[in-house]
DNA sequence: ATATGATATATCTAATAATTTAAATATTTA
DNA sequence: TAAATATTTAAATTATTAGATATATCATAT
């Protein structure tokens, strides 16, 4: 999901999917959409096509790209996962934190390992224990 | 979006969210957990906020971060009609490029102005006339 | 009250790392 | 051989980071 982000966090990728949104597009014609260099281009469609959010079929001489509707239905569902799991956003009043007691330690303060020791990538905030 | 899209596209600020959805932290917690300088962290802290999706408030020496609910909420809506829009999820076969008819003139294609002249970052596909 | 010192956070600055870009080159296909 | 795309390379830009410094708040001593 980090690496679809970042894929989405840049305007000349988003507009790329918007094109595609209309229809298929050769290489050439996205390079002439867009208004960047060919190598550019090239380089932003590797990084969308690694992100798994579109494809690139060759046909001849031309590779003709399309959206990859799996792949954005399944990043949907990831962000929709992330976001939801961190807000739980229907649920529960924010825990204070500890230092509201013991305002004069945060130096001192010792952290439960769990909560941030191995938090990777993928994992979302379900999978891990709450108090 | 992108500005909100860039500042999930991180992975540090995606742990300070998860820590953020067990309860609110100060500050010097978040700097403990995620194990960077403090400047790093403020820099970050910063990033989410202006991204909306977190907020702090002072309370004496201590900023307590929480969560911005709604803007996580709002952020979701928009990623959602982003994507949503885009791929158009369940309608329609992929329209196929003019160079299939037309292999050798890629270079001589006119493009649409309309298509992609005037995307913007907050313009999403459906704003947009389709043919 | 006022000064002093300690703590928490933010800002500034500079160094490093990552990303973006275009020119040059390579590869594939007609 | 020419056209379309990918890859390599190098330059420019941007992002990330830590050290130094600045600001604000609180506790304490005068």
């Amino acid at each position: 999901m980090l690496e679809s982000l970042k894929a989405l966090g840049d305007l000349h990728r988003q507009n790329i999917l918007r094109l595609l949104a209309d229809r298929e597009m050769g290489a050439c014609e996205i390079i002439q959409a867009i208004g960047l260099s060919q190598p550019a281009i090239a380089h932003h469609l590797k990084i969308l096509k690694q992100a798994g959010l579109i494809s690139g079929e060759k046909e001849g001489k031309i590779v003709f790209y399309n959206l990859n509707k799996d792949g954005l239905k399944e990043l949907l569902k990831q962000i929709d996962g992330f976001l939801n799991d961190l807000s739980c956003f229907s649920c529960s009043l924010p825990k204070p934190s500890p230092l509201r007691q013991n305002p004069n330690l945060c130096a001192e303060m010792g952290f439960d390992p769990d909560v941030c020791a191995k938090m990777t990538e993928e994992e979302t905030c379900s999978k891990r224990k709450r108090r």
